[in-house]
DNA sequence: GCCGGAATAAGTTCACGATG
DNA sequence: CATCGTGAACTTATTCCGGC
């Protein structure tokens, strides 16, 4: 199924031709352009939001111009606010799923005037640098492939975040419930989707347990160590989750524990000393919330859930990658490359190519939770280990 | 340059003792 | 007995590095 288009509304800019031409044409700076082309790839259709034209259809001709919504007393600003919304409701677009691709002005002034109307709108570059905005759409217009597993990747994932247990706050969330097996994704806090049709929480890291041959470990048992103790401590040494969130604390407050990370283990004197830091690991995991997927097949390697873990951080992470974490993600502090590119908790698979059959079998997973039909055979392609790209692509930094 | 083993990195698993 | 806390082992892939 084909995800519902939105229509895009892209700001005027700047620069322009210096003769009258179709709006679409008019503007010409690449931020413009690739919004345009952005919204011709994605959108049902499109407008262009002018300073001095108000919502102005692409193909309508315009003499060149020079007004600059920025320039404008506030008292303009908001009267212009208001000739948008009336424009777009004479269009009948206002109960549309409405984009916004405007700088910080235009899009502060629409974001007040639409949220009144309660019209349904997502600003992709909302809390992001002024000029990270070129750079993601550069990316995503390359990919539109990625754009459409990454909807079909988020649809699913509504569907698991519909089913009893799911997403409960880290803190609340207790063994009883879960499957003995699965793979478990984290969201937030204050972490959203940019392209998602709806305002939905990006997932911040992906993981599994039972991926070696024999093992008897248990979804919550791996989501334990993660979580930590009870007294609000915990062992990041047992929980790479915990270690990563940590050394982003540390560096984001420029403190430094030497030993935070260093060996397997650590002397009773040594653990007392990052008690604080566990701590407060403890306190920013516990904010997170958490949905699983059961995934019960044997334990070893090539197991569904490594392939669904897999497939899923290299959607997120690979190539055009088109999700991007705002500028207040502690992650953004890690000392680890591929957390800071990403937007993810994650290191493997970071920046990978993937398998967009996955989807197909994550949703037959998702399916059989539904239906309470777990199954202990794998659905995944017979050695799909030894067919799988890595480190192919990359993901190029925006900020 | 390139082969192969050692070291390291990332992440998971597990054994064991305490607690209740 | 189930859960909790802890320390360490294990698995897999990657990087390093000396010898040819």
């Amino acid at each position: 199924m084909e995800p519902i288009r939105p229509v895009v509304l892209v700001s005027c800019g700047k620069r322009k031709l210096d003769v009258p031409a179709a709006a679409r044409d008019l503007y010409v700076s690449e931020r413009f352009r690739q919004a345009r082309k952005f919204a011709e790839l994605y959108g049902a259709e499109w407008f262009i939001i002018s300073a001095k034209y108000g919502l102005v259809f692409p193909d309508q001709v315009l003499n060149p111009y020079d007004l600059d919504l920025n320039a404008l007393p506030i008292r303009d600003k908001l009267t212009w606010g208001d000739r948008i919304l009336s424009e777009l409701s004479k269009n009948e677009l206002l109960n549309q799923h409405l984009v916004v691709l405007a700088s910080e002005v235009y899009s502060e002034i629409l974001q007040g005037v639409l949220a009144k109307a309660g019209a349904v709108v997502t600003s992709p570059f909302r809390d992001l640098p002024e000029d990270a905005g070129v750079n993601i759409l550069t990316r995503v217009n390359g990919n539109p492939a990625q754009m459409s597993h990454y909807k079909k990747f988020y649809d699913l994932m509504l569907r698991l975040q519909q089913m009893p247990g799911q997403m409960t706050a880290f803190s609340e969330l207790v063994g009883k419930p879960l499957s003995k097996a699965g793979v478990y994704f984290f969201f937030g806090p204050h972490e959203l989707t940019r392209f998602y049709d709806r305002e939905t929480l990006r997932v911040v890291r992906v993981g599994t347990h039972g991926v070696s041959k024999g093992s008897k470990s248990l979804l919550w048992q791996r989501l334990r160590t993660h979580r930590g103790n009870d007294d609000g401590t915990g062992s990041h040494r047992s929980s790479v989750f915990r270690l990563h969130v940590g050394d982003a604390i540390l560096a984001a407050q420029g403190r430094e524990i030497l030993s935070w990370g260093v060996g397997g283990n650590a002397t009773r004197e040594t653990r007392e000393s990052e008690r604080q830091l566990e701590t407060e690991v403890s306190q920013y995991l516990r904010k997170l919330h958490v949905a699983y997927l059961p995934v019960v097949d044997a334990a070893s390697a090539d197991s569904d859930r490594s392939y669904i873990e897999k497939n899923a951080i290299s959607l997120l992470t690979g190539g055009g990658a088109i999700d991007v974490q705002g500028t207040q993600w502690l992650g953004n502090f890690s000392p680890t490359q591929q957390i800071k590119s990403s937007g993810l908790w994650n290191v493997n698979y970071v920046g990978d190519s993937y398998d967009p059959n996955f989807l197909s079998i994550f949703e037959e997973l998702i399916t059989r939770y539904e239906e309470g039909r777990l199954s202990e055979k794998s659905l995944a392609p017979q050695n799909w280990r030894l067919h799988m790209q890595r480190g192919a692509i990359g993901q190029q930094q925006l900020f």
